[in-house]
DNA sequence: TCTTTCAACAATTATATCGTTATATAGTTG
DNA sequence: CAACTATATAACGATATAATTGTTGAAAGA
C-alpha cells in the first residue's frame, strides 16, 4: 500500500464530516428533540414537527442509517425510537457554546447602549 | 406575541443545525485538526491540507464567523488559531460513536461468516 | 517606484440537498 | 379479493454549497 494514511484519515474526515452533516438539518433536529421524549409512529412524528409525511419519512431514513434511531415494525405502523443518546451530549455542548457566544454579544449590546445613552459623547 | 415558543424553538434548531453544518465538511474538519496542533499561517495550512489557496481561505472565513477559530494579523501573514476547545469534545463523541458502529459491523461480519464457514448448513 | 508575496474577493460551474407531488408497497379489515 | 391506512420511494424543481480560476489589495523589500 503506497501512502496510506492520507487516504485513511481522508475517509475519517469524510465519515466525521458526514454525521454532523445528519445533523446539520433544523427538521432533522426536529425529530430528534420528539422522538426522544418517546417513541413515536412515522405519523405521530408529522403531527409534532409540521411537515410532510414524504419529507419526514426521508429525513427518518437518514437518521435510521446514520444510527441515530432505530426501526421497528408493529402492525401496520413504524416505530421509531432513540438509538444513539450521545447526540445528546453532542446537541448540549453546541447549544453551550451558542449560549455562551449570545452571552458575548449582549454585553456588546449593552456596552453599545450605554456609550450611546451616557453623556460621553457631552462636547 | 402570538405563538412566540414555535418560532423561537425553530430559531434554535436552525442556529444549532447551522453549528453542526459547519462541521460538516471533510475540509474544515482537516483545516481544524491543523490549527488545533499549533497556530499557522493562511499558507502554512494550504500547504498542508492540500487544497487550493481560494478554498482554504474561504472555509478558514466560515470557521472564523462560527467562531471555532480566531484569526490575527502578523505583517504581511494572517494567523490562525483555535478558539473554540469545544470542537474537540464534539469531535470526540462523534469518533467514539462511529467507531462502535464499525465494531457493530465487525462483530456482524464475523458471525456472518461464521454462519458461513459452520456446519450449520449441514442437510 | 517596481516587484514579490500573501491573502481575500468575485464569478462560474458542478454537485448536493431540501421539499413537494405523485405513486408504490405492506399490513389490516370487510 | 377489494378497500383502507400507514409508510416508503421516485421524480422533479428550487436552493444552497463547494471548488476552480482569475483578479484585486495590501504589506515588505530592492
Amino acid at each position: 500500500m503506497s501512502d496510506p494514511v492520507i487516504s485513511e484519515s481522508e475517509a475519517v474526515f469524510s465519515r466525521v464530516a458526514s454525521y454532523f452533516g445528519v445533523l446539520s438539518e433544523p427538521l432533522r433536529l426536529k425529530i430528534i428533540n420528539t422522538v426522544c421524549r418517546g417513541e413515536k409512529t412515522v405519523g405521530g412524528i408529522v403531527d409534532i414537527v409540521g411537515s410532510s409525511q414524504a419529507n419526514v419519512s426521508k429525513h427518518l431514513q437518514i437518521l435510521t442509517q446514520a444510527g441515530v434511531i432505530d426501526r421497528r415494525k408493529e402492525g401496520t405502523s413504524v416505530i421509531y425510537s432513540m438509538a444513539d443518546k450521545s447526540v445528546f451530549d453532542l446537541c448540549r455542548t453546541v447549544c453551550n457554546r451558542i449560549a455562551s457566544n449570545l452571552k458575548g454579544h449582549a454585553a456588546l449590546h449593552q456596552g453599545l447602549a450605554e456609550l450611546a445613552d451616557e453623556d460621553s459623547w457631552i462636547i
